[in-house]
DNA sequence: GAGTCTATCTCGGAA
DNA sequence: TTCCGAGGTAGACTC
């Protein structure tokens, strides 16, 4: 594993670091007060304060303040970073191409500077999504109800992708919308956009939300468009098999 | 500045440091090679891979991969973390209430530790060039317009610090917000925070946003909210002199 | 490239 | 607290 660290650099130091941190592509994390600019698809500037810096090897550019999750100044993967002096202060730059972004960093006072070259071995799984929730009521149709049969998956609209499209045992077009989570006016709403779409072709048309809960609100506006709700949970096991389609059905 | 590293520590020196770092609320960075598992909204395992690990004084937990903006596990602002040993393995443990989060990160092998405590935000945006900023308009205060006298300064509110209170000639209280870089519309949002603060309790309440200068966005803003800029320019020299008082104006 | 959709979205504001 | 909308959403996927 290597690693470099250095406490309090001087500025001359510091820049040295940093030029060799950036060109041998390291993970590199700064504790420093500094101001940041920016200007792209917005535009902001940050005043003088201790911070987080962060780059990473794929061109990742994040400032931290002391709170929060999200960085208060970034840059996504692949921008170009560079570092310079500028009339004795010591720039952080990075640039993204299309969208022309910018952001700039000046590093007043350094108090640490450590980069290394880390390699990342194993993926993240995550589960409890919609695509598991579809692929639970493709192979057991009866948690809808009874006579449920799936007809098509992802099926395209001008409204978007409905998730699942299917009939009931009276042969009734059946418009399933699939929520993760507790479902809100959103979803209702988006639900509602693709019933319209067929109910001015055809009669006979159900609207279906599927979620673990909902919202009151949601609820209301749910039943005042005579739709309907189906309160199932995302199954919560891991999966190895993630190929399951809609062969079986067609 | 206090800013503690640790390079390569033992097992029993990171639990130590991490325990000490948690306990003072630091903000903690982390290199390690480690695995982690999440389980709440949804559920998640990470094999073992070298990371970067950040715990900030709100309790935001994050874990970053070499790539991509976004943490690959983390925990939102208030969750709880603490540091364990189980069976000689060294853990790390941030917990979420409502809803019930958790994330749990074996360190197999700690690169480095570091951690410190950013002196607090108000004081940050107080240091360097606003603070100056504030000096000269106290010690000149026909610079915001002629009659306008200074009350107070930094005085607190519900929602932060004032720079400067004052009134103008009419008596009419006057809420100053400095920059000392190019306003945005969050300074805006700031002031207006401020004067909202007042304006339910009397009228005649001036907000005065001033800065070297303001973004398009944050002006339109600022006008719709009936608020108004001053440009002023920063002063260039840093002062060595910052005991300036409002005592020669009370 | 542009467009669409998901997300442990995060975050701030309002009820 | 929950709910709702905005975001420099980011990131994955399709066309």
């Amino acid at each position: 594993m290597k690693c470099r660290v250095s406490e309090n650099p001087s500025r001359s130091e510091a820049y040295r670091l940093l030029e060799e941190g950036i060109r041998k592509r390291s993970l590199i994390v700064i504790l420093a007060c500094c101001s940041a600019s920016y200007e792209g698809r917005a535009r902001s500037s940050l005043g003088a304060g201790e911070r987080l810096i962060v780059i990473k090897p794929d061109g990742t550019f994040m400032v931290h303040q002391d709170r929060k999750v999200d960085p208060v100044n970034w840059q996504p993967p692949r921008s170009r970073c560079r570092v310079y002096m500028k009339q004795k202060s010591l720039f952080l730059e990075s640039i993204r191409r299309s969208p022309e972004e910018r952001l700039e960093v000046e590093l007043h006072e350094v108090h640490l500077i450590s980069f290394y070259l880390p390699r990342d071995m194993h993926e993240l799984t995550v589960s409890g999504h919609e695509s598991d929730m579809g692929d639970m009521i493709i192979m057991h149709p009866h948690l809808i109800e009874p006579g449920f049969r799936p007809v098509a998956r992802e099926y395209a609209t001008s409204s978007g992708f409905i998730d699942i499209l299917g009939k009931d045992e009276n042969g009734s077009l059946m418009i399933i919308e699939l929520k993760s989570r507790k479902a809100g006016v959103s979803a209702v709403k988006q639900l509602r956009r693709y019933v319209d779409e067929f109910r001015d072709d055809q009669v006979g048309v159900r609207g279906i939300l599927v979620a673990p809960s909902i919202t009151h609100d949601a609820l209301e506006m749910l039943e005042d468009e005579g739709l309907e709700f189906r309160e199932i949970e995302p199954p919560r096991e891991l999966k190895s098999n993630r190929g399951v389609t809609l062969d079986n059905f067609l």
